[in-house]
DNA sequence: AAAACCTGTCGAAGCGCTTCGACAGCCTAT
DNA sequence: ATAGGCTGTCGAAGCGCTTCGACAGGTTTT
């Protein structure tokens, strides 16, 4: 391996004028800098990560929690993932990927460690034991998600309160009176993740300032948890003509089962999908969808991050406006002509 | 934070005792070892990873290379990458991510500087760019896919030949004649990807050997371009009884296209898929399938990476045997009663 | 013309850890 | 009893970098 030292040498400079010609904190002279940049690239130098981490405190690398559970929509997540990575990327830092899995033990590790200067969480639960650690940490933290108390935290997230309202508001004015809510799996609500909650929420006080009876079930997805569903909504309100799908792997069952049932879509029932674009339009019906903004939510936190680390922003939270874009899932309400 | 030598003063011993303590490197004193992990319980000390990695020269640190693309099976690769993640932290290491986008520098960065101590490359095409580097960077890798020319390297993947080779197997022996093959996307095959080609080489040398007759379509996902390529394919073998699906993306608008054009699954046409057992278990009909590996590859990758860290290992190949499931989704041809 | 200030470079200290050789004390073999 | 071996501990060197203070030489100010 080819050290500082020896492009100093190569260069007939001191070392600290190559660390100055790398990091750009003194000036130097133009031709110094040539002729060290030369020797950089004749040598093939490349800076050991250790020993820059161990003299400027300072890793480069941001650490991403993500959940180790497979029952919410991957797609997502991933997406979310490669957004960091790119983000950070953009900006000189690394990512260093952990799985929930360690819970606030890895916090502890990473960043008493010096491993990574700065973090990422996703898969927030409203009440999360991690919350207390990532407050007097002292390294900077961003949630993906939006915990009940963010007092000394910065967080990102889509308006899901706002996403269920927009939801409901668009069947509303297509007539609808009763609406279906397809959720996540039990076990999402079970640990009181905050996405799942927020919407369900803002979705029923639409519904009720707008007269709307709404009725709420969780799902697992794949056909046969749908066909279960659907027939225990059905039976309970053969009246449902609209539809909000949360869980993405719920869309596809749910318009299959609706066709075999002769159920058109939209003439006969209206269905709107959270999901990202991608499934909204390649789904066997083109969904009405708000998108779940994802490769904006991991720009946006490591954005936030690296200027919170170079001392340039504070904390605070965030919450992206949710869109709806009408696609040919849904209609007037039959009833309403 | 707390140092080596805060904690070593606390013990009342030698830093160097503290560090032996720590990495068992040498014997220690039953009773003085307690007295030092004490001191450490009571300091909450934790090791400074930059330290450790300048004074080591070992950062326990492995890099996972995933691509950025998304015209790929995502599911496979976050499973792939939350398996390697695991897997890395029972062995002590951190799995730092890189996107593809960066290609051969990003190997060249991270070996270079030290940053990590062996790398897991995925989605590696057939004569890809990055094989010289690894080869002669001196630390060790492990490649999820095959190239052409694996000498020098490590690799993990499924069979993937011999996984064509068997759904075409599968299917002849229900007395199926022609069958049409719905691949992965046009970019996957024009790139060069190692298993889609494989594929279909076992699957088109078995055919020729049983007397089928196989027409290989690409497939974007999605249900429109489903319709297209489903559309040309019966057009061009109105024949076709069998279907073998690689792109997972377009199972579910497959069976939504031939049930809606009145074909039976399984009693007028026969579909195997190559995914991860959960597609094939939710989809709308139980599909007979080869499962994609996914968890086994991410494990191996990592536990065979470690073990060479450890001197305890060579390079080597290793294809996993594909394992065919017969589910409801393929049966006897319909001229074969 | 002296004082004050830049600019560009250097030397040295030190970041927190690992690891090597040394060695004190004790045990075993002769 | 003496040489040789273990065991457990210590001190010091050094990993490769950043960064601080110092300073030479040139430029500006008064």
């Amino acid at each position: 391996m080819v050290t500082l030292a020896e492009v100093a040498q190569h260069a007939g400079v001191s070392a600290s004028t190559v660390s100055y010609v790398l990091s750009g904190k003194r000036s130097i002279s133009a031709t110094t800098r040539q002729r060290v940049e030369q020797s950089i690239r004749e040598l093939g130098y490349h800076p050991n990560a250790g020993a820059r981490a161990l003299a400027s405190s300072r890793s480069a690398i941001i650490a991403l929690m993500i959940p180790l559970r497979t029952d919410m929509y991957v797609p997502v997540m991933m997406e979310i993932a490669i957004a960091v990575a790119t983000t950070a990327r953009l900006h000189g830092y690394d990512v260093l990927l952990l799985t929930g899995e360690e819970g606030p033990d890895a916090v502890r590790r990473v960043t008493g460690s010096g491993l990574a200067d700065a973090m990422i969480v996703m898969d927030v639960e409203l009440d999360d034991e991690r919350l207390p650690l990532l407050r007097r940490t002292g390294r900077p933290s961003v949630l993906i998600g939006l915990p009940s108390d963010t007092t000394g935290l910065t967080c990102v997230d889509l308006d899901w309160a706002a996403t269920g309202a927009l939801c409901v508001e668009h069947l509303a004015a297509l007539g609808h009176r009763d609406v279906a809510v397809i959720g996540e799996a039990p076990a999402v609500y079970e640990r009181h993740t905050g996405f799942a909650e927020r919407t369900l929420d803002g979705l029923r006080s639409r519904a009720r300032e707008a007269g709307l009876r709404v009725l709420h079930r969780p799902c697992e997805g794949g056909y046969d948890a749908m066909a279960v569903t659907l027939a225990r909504i059905l039976d309970e309100r053969p009246g449902t003509t609209g539809f909000v799908v949360q869980n993405e792997s719920a869309v596809e069952p749910l318009l299959a089962l609706l066709r075999q049932q002769g159920r058109a879509v939209p003439e006969d029932v209206s269905v709107v999908a959270i999901c990202p674009d991608q499934v909204a339009t390649q789904a066997s019906v083109r969904l009405t969808s708000v998108a779940v903004p994802a490769q904006d939510m991991g720009r946006y936190a490591v954005e936030h991050l690296v200027a919170k680390l170079d001392g340039r922003r504070e904390d605070d939270v965030v919450l992206l406006a949710p869109e709806l874009t009408v696609r040919a899932s849904s209609g007037p309400a039959p009833s309403a002509g």
